[in-house]
RNA sequence: GGCCCUGUAGCGCAGUUGGUUAGCGCGCCGCCCUGUCACGGCGGAGGUCGCCGGUUCAAGUCCGGUCAGGGUCGCCA
């Protein structure tokens, strides 16, 4: 392991020897100076190697073939992209635009020359960026996005550890749908077959009759569905959790909010500056408790303010979404808002129903500026009401067998919730697109790199 | 999957009612340049206009098909 410092700690670094390494960001080859903008994924400095003064034409003639390379000749070779290590004395110097400092060179090690012509540029779309995504990554904005997440997770993780939460990894090969038929992955399994995970709600709630109470995951899911959306993915990162002994969704949604502001908290603190810097956005702490409507009266506000939704069913559409996301930050000034008290007829078997009203669940949505990022509920526990709503919704009850076995020996009342990372990261970061923010997509078509 | 839009140089784009040699910016290559920092100056290379077919004296331009991509809706996280 060379002995490299971080470009963002130069600034702070004694003068003298030092080595950083990183890839050419920029040359600026000229006559009596040469200069280097090198980059690595903390910064960015500048290299001088001021040119010895040229030697007559004929002594070039008396050097053997086989001399080393010069400096000067090695930077003049240096193609952008190219990682070198460089070697050299760091000098603060005021006329040094990039951070006030620079490195005199006394050597630079080249490793793999870069082609010097690159397949996309800054101003590139996102599907020719996304076939160059290493190369994309390079720009300190993407760089950031997953120092973003890291952040976010850890966060999150900090929160459920402190509050006594257990974190699980449940399979993602199972042998039966997870929630429906459709959208479902099949894949070989030896002489048979497998799905992939849709979610991990049954192996969640599972954790709740193995008595281990809160319990979290962040882990893949899978949907085989041909969506051509902003937000939608083949394959995304899940963020679960679920507890119990939980009285409704209400004390889904007070987890979910804490752990929302504890999370953007952390990204605020870390990376708030830089967020601003670079992506132009001012990261919101959201107040508690966020603001509950239930669908019903949602919908109402909607249509006062003049967006008729137009479909079968009794869902929300996105443009509703997005109204009522307005109209909560007109009124109450909140980037947030659960949308509660889901109909039956739009919600799984396994969520509860109301007490007084059979037709609506005890769930929620969570929409954050007009998207929705995650879908709560509690869950139905009594195993005849739960078989009941199940064979409502024509499901297999054989199919079930090993799901319903759950609740038969015991369980908590529970509940927990589904939360879409990237979607989170996207609104975070007021990307328009889920694919920007998401290390390598996977969709109908993007298999690829 | 439905609807709408877009495919022209490595990248981003322009290209008139169809008309002779398809342009611009960035990048790339070469030469020049006293400290640059979006360095600058001069020169150069690079395109069977996504693909197939049709209309026409003539197609980057019009028509049909096809492939790829984007947006949106459905679906959801």
């Amino acid at each position: 392991m060379n002995q490299r410092t971080l470009i963002k700690n130069l600034a702070t670094s004694e003068e003298g020897p030092v080595s950083v390494s990183g890839w050419v960001d920029t040359v600026r080859d000229q006559k009596k100076v040469q200069f280097v903008v090198l980059r690595d994924e903390s910064g960015a400095v500048q290299l001088v190697n001021p040119r010895a003064p040229r030697p007559e034409a004929d002594s070039a003639e008396e050097q053997p073939a086989d001399a080393p390379e010069s400096l000067e000749d090695i930077i003049s070779g240096l193609s952008v992209g190219t990682f070198v290590t460089a070697n050299g004395s760091l000098k603060k110097d005021e006329r040094v635009k990039l951070g006030g400092v620079e490195i005199k060179l006394a050597s630079l090690e080249v490793g793999v020359p870069a082609i010097a012509e690159t397949p996309i540029a800054a101003d590139s779309g996102i599907d020719k960026r996304m076939d160059w995504r290493f190369l994309d990554l390079r720009v300190p904005r993407n760089n950031l996005i997953f120092r973003v997440q890291t952040t976010l997770e850890h966060a999150m993780r900090g929160y459920w550890i402190d509050n006594d939460f257990v974190e699980l990894h449940t399979p993602k090969l199972m042998a039966t749908p997870s929630e429906s038929r459709a959208e479902l992955f099949r894949v070989d399994y030896f002489e048979g077959a497998a799905y992939l995970a849709q979610s991990p709600q049954f192996f969640k709630q599972m954790a709740q009759s193995a008595g281990l109470g809160k319990i979290f995951e962040i882990g893949p899911a899978f949907r085989a569905d041909p969506s051509f959306t902003s937000r939608h993915a083949t394959e995304f990162t899940s963020v679960d959790a679920e507890i119990s002994w939980v009285d409704s969704h209400e004390d889904v949604m007070q987890l979910q909010e804490n752990l929302l502001v504890a999370a953007l908290t952390a990204v605020k603190e870390k990376h708030g500056a830089e967020i601003q810097e670079l992506f132009g956005v001012d990261v919101v702490v959201p107040t508690t408790p966020f603001p509950r409507i239930p669908l019903a009266e949602a919908k109402r506000i909607v249509a006062e303010r003049g967006h008729t939704i137009d479909r079968a069913d009794d869902d929300m559409d996105p443009e509703g979404e997005r109204q009522i996301a307005a109209h909560v930050q007109e009124t109450l000034g909140h980037e947030f808002v659960f949308l509660t008290e889901y109909p039956a007829s739009i919600r799984p078997f396994y969520h509860m129903r109301s007490d007084d009203d059979p037709t609506v669940t005890k769930s929620y949505d969570l929409v954050w500026r007009g998207l929705e990022i995650t879908t709560g509920a509690q869950r139905e526990h009594r195993i005849d009401v739960l078989e009941a709503q199940a064979r409502e919704k024509g499901m297999d009850l054989e199919e079930l067998g090993s799901y319903l076995d759950f609740f038969r020996y015991g369980v908590p009342p529970h509940g927990g919730f589904g939360m879409g990372l990237a979607r989170v990261l996207m609104l975070l970061l007021h990307q328009p697109n889920l694919r920007e923010v998401t290390y390598l997509f996977r969709g109908p078509n993007r298999l690829t790199p």
